[in-house]
RNA sequence: CGGGGCGUAGCGCAGCCUGGUAGCGCACUCGGUUCGGGACCGAGGGGUCGGAGGUUCAAAUCCUCUCGCCCCGACCA
């Protein structure tokens, strides 16, 4: 391809409110442009890049006998409202109203389309299992898209349905997709984990996240430095913490101290010289129909999802400050376990803390020498924040570590939770009609483009691996003289002979604008072709990954074609 | 949903407080000099200042409404 024939609008700057490296590298690249919030126009190279993403996703899961189809994204509102979704789906969902005032939606998910699928289609055990699987637009009103490809309200996805006759074939199913997964996203060149997921209101099930590793992900999550252990952190565990076990409970009468005007954490500890471990962090809770305070030691944290799942609830929300002070009969900051009339849930090491400072229920006046069991009583569990430190709850001597990822896979088992409200049912050997046990598996195509770069850049531009370049090669040529654009003709049609995807710079421009754009777009083979080199019978080779300006390869002219395709070759295969 | 902010040329911004009829950089066009890491000189083109209403002799600027967009938060007492 010809730079000078194609669409690839670089720019100095990046628009205004781009915040990711993602964001700006694509705007800047030319690869997208923003139409509205959470909406994009794919560019030449972004477009090549998104079908690149797509290719290696639907080869896997052709590979794992998915079975390709494409269902409306425009959907009549019947689907959800036969399991309840139209409902529960809230503002979320893009709904819609024909000429006749009929009610649609845009399709944020499937499932329910897929078990109608299911259910016309599928009889017999003998048919069994199937998985399905379309690579969509899928439209999501979220209540705040960010991060350029990121969040997007319409963005592209791959979402696969299992369908199976029993438990032990869900999970099989479930099984094959994972591997399916891991060969997709080592494909791509990805650093990530599979962790450990909430799988929400749905329930107990298998549910695991593939969680791509950058800084600047949203969701944060924990794994082991010694066995795989891995989770979101909504769902992490620890263990209980053995110093604190080991302390001798105080025999120090419980006593108020005067406090006024400290009602934080950090406040408290540096009036009353304690540490933090010695607080416990007492939070007021609605949790349902009622409330709930929650106590976890004060360096520790809230897991707001182990909570609600303590508590048998789908959501927790942290109390207003009017509730606070009408239940605890105190300003917020000086809520306590001892003496609150309700119902409490101390975190496991909160428990064992052996002479506690906590709020006295009373405005400016804290409590010490608290003690879980003499002082109050609650309900023990685990519902604090696992962090790095804590040690691994599945091994032996394993500490965990916080990461920070970008959410680009999740898959789970569904059950019959759709098949059986909706009758997606089959015959099995004894004639008996049992609901398919499903399970779903999605991946966000187009985040991938934008987490790709997230893991993948500098500070001149993007380094895509080689699997999703929209170029495999980029071909810069310095000057106009014949033997320069003859020698680069040459080069271009070997390559492309070879199978290698080139783009040719072949604009009238100043080499230092052609380098800065090469840096830019991020394609991960350059190479130049000028003068210089051209008189010792040579082209320079630079990877993408080589920061220094001035290191370049010699590459005879005559063996450039082959070295080249066999670097790629040998990119494409690792 | 709460808080903050922004809509002025394709992009990034200034001008607004203190009304007087729009400017800078990049990009673009033309001419020239340049040419191995975002060149320079000269000459140009391009904007109903998001929209509507109001105040005023006069509105990008002040007031009201409205639309769109962005950031932060949804908070650890």
């Amino acid at each position: 391809m010809l730079f000078s024939r194609a669409l690839i609008p670089t720019v100095k700057e990046a628009p205004a409110d781009a915040t990711n490296a993602s964001h700006i590298l694509l705007s800047r690249a030319g690869y997208i442009r923003k139409v509205g919030a959470g909406m994009y126009d794919f560019l030449p190279l972004g477009y090549r890049v998104l079908r690149k993403v797509e290719a290696i996703v639907r080869q896997e899961m052709d590979r794992a006998g998915a079975l390709e189809i494409l269902m409306p994204a425009l959907l009549p509102a019947e689907y959800f409202k036969e399991t309840g979704r139209w409902d529960l789906y809230g503002p979320t969902l893009f709904r819609i109203k024909d000429r006749k005032g009929g009610d649609y939606h845009l399709g944020p998910t499937h499932e329910e389309i897929v078990t109608d699928i299911a259910r016309r289609e599928i009889r017999s055990w003998r048919e069994l299992p199937k998985n399905l699987y379309q690579v969509q637009v899928k439209f999501r009103d979220e209540p705040r898209p960010r991060g350029g490809l990121l969040r997007c309200r319409e963005f592209l996805m791959k979402d696969a349905y299992s369908f199976d006759a029993d438990e032990a074939g869900a999970r099989s199913s479930y099984e094959t997709m994972r591997q399916a997964y891991v060969r997709i996203f080592d494909r791509m060149g990805l650093t990530y984990r599979m962790v450990q997921a909430d799988s929400g209101a749905i329930g107990g099930n298998t549910s695991a996240e593939f969680q791509v590793l950058v800084d600047s992900g949203e969701d944060a999550i924990v794994a082991c430095d010694r066995c795989d252990y891995a989770a979101n952190v909504e769902v992490a565990t620890v263990k209980a913490v053995p110093e604190t076990a080991g302390a001798a409970p105080t025999a120090e009468p419980l006593a108020r101290v005067h406090t006024p005007g400290h009602g934080t954490i950090d406040e408290v500890t540096k009036f009353l010289g304690v540490t933090r471990g010695a607080m416990l962090k007492s939070l007021l809770y609605v949790a349902g129909e009622g409330t709930v305070l929650a106590v976890v030691r004060g360096d520790h944290d809230v897991n707001e999802v182990r909570l609600a799942r303590t508590l048998g609830v789908d959501e927790v929300f942290l109390a207003g400050e009017a509730d606070v002070e009408k239940a605890t009969g105190a300003k917020v900051g000086f809520a306590g376990p001892v003496g609150f009339k309700g119902k409490i849930v101390i975190d496991r090491a909160a428990s064992l803390v052996p002479a506690g400072v906590t709020g006295a229920n009373e405005t400016d006046w804290h409590l010490k020498n608290v003690r879980f069991g003499r002082d109050f009583e609650g309900q023990v569990a685990d519902i604090r924040l696992a962090a790095t430190g804590d040690a691994c709850p599945s091994c032996d001597g394993g500490k965990l570590t916080s990461y920070r990822g970008i959410e680009a896979g999740h898959i789970f088992i569904l059950g019959t939770k759709y098949s059986a409200t909706m009758g997606a049912t089959f015959i099995d050997e004894k004639q008996q009609t049992l609901p398919l046990v499903m399970g779903c598996y999605g991946i966000g195509v187009s985040r991938l483009v934008a987490t790709t770069i997230e893991q993948h850049h500098d500070d001149n531009g993007i380094r895509w691996p080689m699997s999703v370049a929209p170029y495999h090669v980029h071909l810069v040529t310095i000057g106009r003289e014949d033997a320069v654009l003859s020698t680069a003709r040459e080069l271009c049609d070997a390559l492309e002979k070879a199978g290698v995807e080139v783009l040719w710079d072949d604009r009238d421009e100043r080499p230092g604008v052609k380098f800065k754009d090469a840096d830019l777009i991020g394609i991960p083979l350059r190479v130049t072709i000028g003068a210089k080199a051209l008189a010792g019978g040579n082209v320079e080779l630079k990877p993408r990954t080589e920061t220094d300006p001035k290191k370049a390869e010699l590459v005879p002219l005559a063996d450039a074609a082959r070295v080249l395709a066999e670097r790629v070759r040998a990119a494409l295969a690792g």
